[in-house]
DNA sequence: GGCTGTGAAACATTTCACAGCA
DNA sequence: TGCTGTGAAATGTTTCACAGCC
């Protein structure tokens, strides 16, 4: 795995750097730095590991001090792609989708949500926690007038594949899926997963054997 | 990485289980074996890596045919422990507790949903989805009762870590968290983070570098 | 003295490639 | 012939341990 720069960075390292912003995040500037111990403490993380990261991150700490906080907070987000706001639909206004438009968690990352989209006509027009559902038939221009980066499925796992490649198609090019099934989509379509009962499956497993 | 008999199975590997399991489940008994060729395609990893996976819990195949779908089945949720069915409690009925509560997942894979929990008086006594909304308060009897053995954390962030220290006090030894907050519990309680900004961020990352 | 930065070792995981069996 | 099972190599990731700097 290469090194330095800024490219190439491991999926391993990838995986913890929310942690850490989360960590920086929940610090609300009462420490000017923080040691690799401590933010390894913080994140369940080795404080070699935490070191190892950031110094593929390319990010330079002070001997017998630490990391400065407010420069690693600005590293994390700009390695993130969290700059500049990044627009968020969500499709499907049903139960996880309104919990996901309620969910604190995006906005204060950088995440602006710019609405929930249904084809429910009742539901259209309606709004959950500031955020307007809208009919799907707009998402189309929504995506360019909105500035819409990414698009999370909480639809049912029947229609998921379905409403996926019409998101696609509008040129929004990665998408979280939470529907439980595994989305087959054209290339240049960055999709992740995330299966609430595979997460089930693997704490029954270490559950199990005990 | 030890291999053969049953134990000391890689944590990767453990985490392809529930995908192996699903693409079996969604077979629908329409084929009685499957290569690790098929397998692989269905799940997204290669075919070295399925026999090895499979290898490694010591299940065998037939060369030149394939793996037995019913047996291999069979022996996932054993190994994933889901043989008897697994009793379930999801501590929150806000949006998310009730669209955990309306996820077929679960209920598909051999967990059962026993409850929902909140403190809401106003809510306590009503269902979703079939499944009933009871007081926090009898959490520890249901645990005896009902045979729950993981909660589901699905309440706001401020109040998760002490709904978690409660849950813990209950004797349930396995916690799916979903709130947005690394818990801290004492030795003998797995704990399972899921934290959906994090997915997000992640994504983003892939996203801004394209 | 305290803490970073990093070679080198250890460990974990995946892939290759092919022998061997049905 | 088709596919498994697995050594061996390659690759990826973490940990150790300590020199070096503030």
């Amino acid at each position: 795995m290469p090194d330095g720069g800024d490219r190439g960075i491991s999926r391993a390292t990838v995986a913890r750097l929310p942690r850490y912003l989360g960590v920086l995040d929940d610090l609300g500037g009462h420490q000017a730095t923080i040691s690799s111990d401590d933010l390894a403490a913080a994140t369940d993380v080795t404080a070699a590991n935490v070191r190892r990261d950031l110094s593929h991150l390319g990010f330079p700490g002070v001997r017998g001090v630490g990391y400065e906080v407010e420069r690693l907070r600005s590293l994390l987000r700009r390695e993130l792609g969290l700059t500049a706001d990044v627009g968020v639909a969500i499709i499907g206004a049903g139960n996880l989708g309104r919990a996901l438009a309620n969910y604190g968690g995006f906005r204060r990352r950088g995440f602006r949500v710019a609405g929930l989209y249904d084809i429910d006509v009742t539901k259209v027009g309606t709004e959950v926690a500031g955020v307007p559902i809208r009919s799907l038939a707009d998402l189309d221009t929504d995506v360019v007038a909105a500035d819409i980066a990414i698009a999370i499925i909480a639809t049912p796992a029947t229609v998921a594949q379905e409403v996926a490649e019409r998101v696609a198609g509008t040129g929004v090019g990665s998408i979280l899926n939470f529907a439980p099934v595994r989305l087959r989509l054209s290339e240049g379509v960055e999709v992740r997963q995330v299966d609430l009962s595979t997460e089930l499956q693997i704490l029954s497993y270490y559950r199990s054997r005990r």
